[in-house]
DNA sequence: CGTCCGGTTGATTAGACTCAAGCAGAGTGG
DNA sequence: CCACTCTGCTTGAGTCTAATCAACCGGACG
């Protein structure tokens, strides 16, 4: 294992300086971040974090894809969270981890040190405010994979996957719906398997049965295309609208 | 449908005073809520929010049970949160309803008006504060329902559902862990299926397995005693701590 | 060249679903 | 008061989806 990098980089540099916790901070609050902070970089497959460790600090992702994953003693595994750009990590005012965080791949992340992070989001309501916000779209997202995980078949799930990556990976800029889409598989059937509810063999067997049906092409493994989003929907078992509100 | 029973209730009287989203609040800050808010009642079976719906307040659950579900086009429902009191039901910042939100039991709900509730949060961190601490722990739930759903065993969900009401439900005042419970089952057969992703015969089947196995004893269909939960949670698939963490 | 890893595919099995019948208790109306 | 219905629940028989077990493929790498 290789030390990791630690370096430090401007706040105003930051690729996520606008969609992160520190989204709404004003410039001095912006420099207050900055003592606080450090960027430290992981490995694909490296753990980031382990459930139990004592946290010294919490964090956003800058680059790269992590997953949040429950273990059960027997080895069974389900992934309860995937961490994209400018999503957050760690809970202020709890000391243990509560999942493992894993690198899926090279990973950037911006520390915060615990204690002073959490002296500032006392002090500084642009912090708070963004931090609810986005622990509230969490809380949407893990109800909507609540209802995936919980009534839909290997199938549905399959493609509901798929179009949420295929929503947030490709760069769905305007109003998400251009019909084509096309993006990188940054998931391993494993992962996908321990994302879903499901098998890495069922993974694979959807997988192909889609591609079959014409719904995705594949370009290796890992490239999707998907010609027609609307009938990815379908197959998801959304209805058009995908369940974004206001 | 008779007329919704409105009435006001000072907020130093109220039973969730110290738990609900105003659990922070000096009595200055009391007042204020208290200028916004109105007690308002709903009988078991009846919508209090449907998905969709404009929401003009926001509120906590002071007494009752409520469920908050979600629903496909074909009627596949899936349970994505159970609100038992001081549970917080809506989100600042949106307008419609995200899911739909059925009283189980008769329930009392502590509402506040919309608009000037978001203003108080802006204002108020002691608000603000609570608010994101609850939901940040509402999003662990959701987590933990998540390894439910996507890796246990109809059995083991059951198990893992009991052990939440059991530990929520039954007055487990200390550290919580007599070994002894006992609690009112407020669900029905079909309720809890949509909680755990499967169907009632499931839920009655391994409900029956379960009372067989002695690991609960039944008086008539509702109330539950377990005499050991050590047991339930080993059936559950938890190790002994139940995933709680500080 | 052999091995490892991620992935695919096939055969069989098991667990939960579906369809169906029936029970107990509460409420209703003749 | 009794028959009737309704709701919530239980139990059984048969089916089907996804899990399990196993073989195999292809590319990367030492």
């Amino acid at each position: 294992m290789t030390a990791p990098s630690l370096t430090h980089v401007k706040c105003a540099d930051c690729p996520i300086r606008h969609r992160a916790v520190c989204a709404r901070c004003d410039s001095d609050e912006l420099e207050l971040l900055d003592q606080i902070k450090y960027y430290r970089s992981y490995e694909a497959g490296q753990a980031i974090i382990w459930s139990g460790d004592q946290m010294d600090f919490v964090g956003s992702v800058v680059s790269g894809v992590a997953t949040l994953t429950q273990t059960m003693e027997d080895g069974r595994t389900q992934m309860v969270g995937l961490l994209l750009p400018s999503d957050f990590v760690g809970r202020p005012g709890r000391d243990g981890a509560a999942y493992n965080v894993m690198a899926t791949t090279n990973v950037m992340m911006c520390c915060f040190r615990k204690r002073p992070f959490e002296k500032l989001l006392d002090e500084t309501p642009h912090i708070s405010h963004r931090l609810l916000e986005m622990t509230l779209d969490e809380l949407d997202a893990a109800r909507e994979w609540m209802l995936v995980l919980g009534r839909k078949t290997a199938r549905e799930k399959i493609a509901s996957l798929l179009a949420i990556l295929a929503r947030r990976d490709s760069s769905f800029d305007k109003a998400n719906f251009q019909t084509e889409s096309e993006f990188e598989l940054s998931l391993t059937r494993e992962a996908m398997a321990d994302y879903l509810g499901l098998t890495l063999e069922t993974v694979s067997r959807q997988i192909s049965a889609l591609k079959k049906a014409g719904v995705i092409v594949l370009e290796g493994k890992r490239h999707v295309i998907v010609p027609d989003m609307g009938r990815l929907l379908e197959e998801a078992g959304d209805d058009s609208d995908g369940g974004l509100l206001a």
